[in-house]
DNA sequence: CGAACTGTTCGTCAACTTACGAACAGTCGT
DNA sequence: ACGACTGTTCGTAAGTTGACGAACAGTTCG
């Protein structure tokens, strides 16, 4: 029961910037996006797992991530190829931002 | 009272992204961005006056739009500028998604 | 098997968001 | 001065968000 990630015409610009528009998530994208496939655990920082499950889920249903089970760890992704054909340039613009 | 506006500095990614986040205000910045400065009335589409009041407000205080009044009208215009000069190319790839 | 580990689910809670109408405050034209 | 007009302020209300801990479920390894 991983949920439904959306299909990439599915995706919505309005739920993938409200995604992108909180902190944690923004931090969470940017490793993401340098550290490439990694597990849940790894970006943990000081909040809870429980709060980080409901990010995941955020992240997920918007379409900003892939998110699949591996042995006992659930591996992340950005969903780059997916974003870049629903909305060129957004993310690259995004990460670019984060980077200063 | 027109409340204050940050300025460029203090525009901030989240807060931008969180604002651009919603359905109905993308369609303001949309409106803005092809009809350059204009006054709130003008984009007045089902939603009452005192809820666009709030959606100015938060488009102010996040940095997308500058706010001025003028005779009895209250003039709205994307700050380009400064949000290009913050996040450089967010901008148009938010405005280049919603011209779908 | 059983302990350790990773992450989810559930219930809870405070804070924020989005929305509305009624009343108000300037401004413009007459 | 008066009425029409534009937008704000205020109070209210329903729904969502972001956070947590406790309990649970699946996996791995001794």
């Amino acid at each position: 029961m991983i949920a439904q990630h959306p299909e990439r015409e599915q995706i919505l610009l309005e739920n993938v910037l409200s995604a992108l528009g909180n902190p944690l998530r923004l931090r969470i994208v940017r490793a993401l996006a340098d550290g490439g496939e990694q597990s849940c655990g790894v970006i943990l920082d000081d909040v809870s797992k429980s709060t980080l499950t409901h990010h995941w889920k955020v992240l997920r249903d918007s379409g900003v991530i892939w998110q699949r089970p591996s042995g006992r760890e659930n591996l992340l992704s950005l969903r780059r190829d997916d974003l870049d054909a629903r909305f060129p340039g957004l993310l690259a613009s995004v990460l670019a931002a984060t980077r200063a």
